[in-house]
DNA sequence: ACGGCACGGCACGTTCCGTGCCGTTTCATG
DNA sequence: CATGAAACGGCACGGAACGTGCCGTGCCGT
C-alpha cells in the first residue's frame, strides 16, 4: 500500500514534468500508473494535494543551514541553495504551478506552508537567533520580519516579474538587508 | 461594439466576485451577458485574458505617488495605497487568482506585468530617483533592487504565507529597507 | 438596395471530472 | 490454513465546460 502510494506520486511527478501541471490529470496518472481512479482518489482528494505530496516528497531536500560562525556567509549559502531548488528548470515550473494551485485551494496552501515554507523559515530564524546573540544583528530586531524581507524579493522575482533567480540577485538582496539604503 | 466589450468585462468581474475565479466560466459570462460565446472568444482568446482585462480595467487606479519632499513618508503613502488595493476583500481573492493564472499562462503574466506591476514600479523608482538626488538614499544604490525589496515581502505575505496585509506590516518593512539589520 | 459582418442561439464532439458497480486479489485474523 | 473484509483494476456513467462549427437575423456603410 505504501508501495502504491509512492508509485502514484512518482507517476504524477513524471507526468507533470512531461506535460506540465495544467495538463496533468488524475485520469492520466491512474492510467499511466496502471491503477484505478479510485485508488488515487482514496489517497488524495484533489489533483492539487496529490501534486503537493509528489513534489515535496521527491524534490524537497532538508536545506539545512550551516553554522560556520560567519552569519552572513551562512545565510548566503542557504539562500543560494533555495534558489538552486526553485529557480532551475524543469523544477521551477512545477513550483510555480504549486504556488498557483495554492491560490485557490486552501488545503494546498496550508500544506505548502507547513511542509515547505515554514520549516525553511524556522531554520533561517534559528540561525539568525545565534547571530543576534553574537551581536551580528541589532538586538531588538524582528527575525521573522528579516526572514520575510529576504524571501519576499525571491518569490517576487519568481512569481511576478519572471526574472531569473541568480546567486548574484540574492547577494544584492542580502546587501540591502544588512545595510539598508541610507547613505553611508 | 465597445459597448459590448465593456459589458462583457463588467459581467465577468461581477461573476468572478460572486462565484470566485476558479468557477468563472466563459459560458457563464456569455450566458449572463446575453451574448454568444463567439462574441467573447472573438475578443479574448482565454478566460485568463478576459479576467485580466476585466480586473485591471475596473479596479486598478493610477496609484500615483505624492511628492511632499519627505521621501520616506511618500513611499509609505504609496505602499499603503497598494495594500489597500490588494489586501482587502473582496478584491484580494481576485488578485490572488490573477497572479495564479499568470503562473501557467505567459500571456496573462505579460499583461499583468506591463499593465500593473511595471507602471507602479516605475513610479516608485522615479520617486526614489528624486530622493537620491536629495541625498536621502545612498548614491550608488540600485533603485530597481530597492523596489523589489519593498514589493517582495508584500507579495510574499499576500501569496505564500497568507498573512493579512496591514499598514503596520508595511511600516516594518520600510524600516528594514532604510536601516538594515546591523546593530546600530 | 445591397453586400458584408458581427451577432445570438444552438448543437456538436471532446476531455475530464467524481462516483457508482463488478469481479478479483490481497491481507490480517482466527 | 481458512475466511471475511478491504482494497483493488476495469468499466461505464452523468455532468460540466471546453472550443468550434452552422444558421438565420439585424445593422451599417456604400
Amino acid at each position: 500500500m505504501a508501495d502504491r502510494t509512492e508509485m502514484i506520486m512518482r507517476t504524477a511527478l513524471d507526468l507533470a514534468l512531461e506535460v506540465g501541471y495544467s495538463k496533468l490529470t488524475i485520469e492520466g496518472v491512474a492510467s499511466r500508473a496502471g491503477v484505478g481512479k479510485h485508488t488515487v482518489y482514496r489517497r488524495w482528494s484533489s489533483k492539487g494535494l496529490l501534486f503537493l505530496d509528489s513534489l515535496l516528497s521527491f524534490n524537497a531536500p532538508a536545506l539545512d543551514i550551516p553554522d560556520t560562525g560567519d552569519f552572513a556567509a551562512d545565510l548566503r549559502t542557504q539562500v543560494h541553495a533555495a534558489v538552486d531548488l526553485l529557480g532551475v528548470p524543469p523544477w521551477n515550473r512545477l513550483y510555480q504551478a504549486l504556488v498557483a494551485e495554492a491560490q485557490h485551494d486552501p488545503a494546498v496552501a496550508a500544506g505548502l506552508n507547513e511542509r515547505f515554507i515554514r520549516p525553511q523559515a524556522e531554520k533561517v530564524v534559528a540561525r539568525m537567533l545565534i547571530a543576534r546573540e553574537h551581536g551580528q544583528v541589532a538586538a531588538d530586531f524582528d527575525l521573522d520580519l528579516a526572514m520575510t524581507v529576504l524571501s519576499g524579493p525571491l518569490y517576487f522575482a519568481f512569481l511576478i516579474t519572471g526574472e531569473p533567480l541568480t546567486h548574484e540577485y540574492v547577494d544584492r538582496i542580502l546587501h540591502v538587508l544588512f545595510e539598508g539604503v541610507r547613505p553611508r
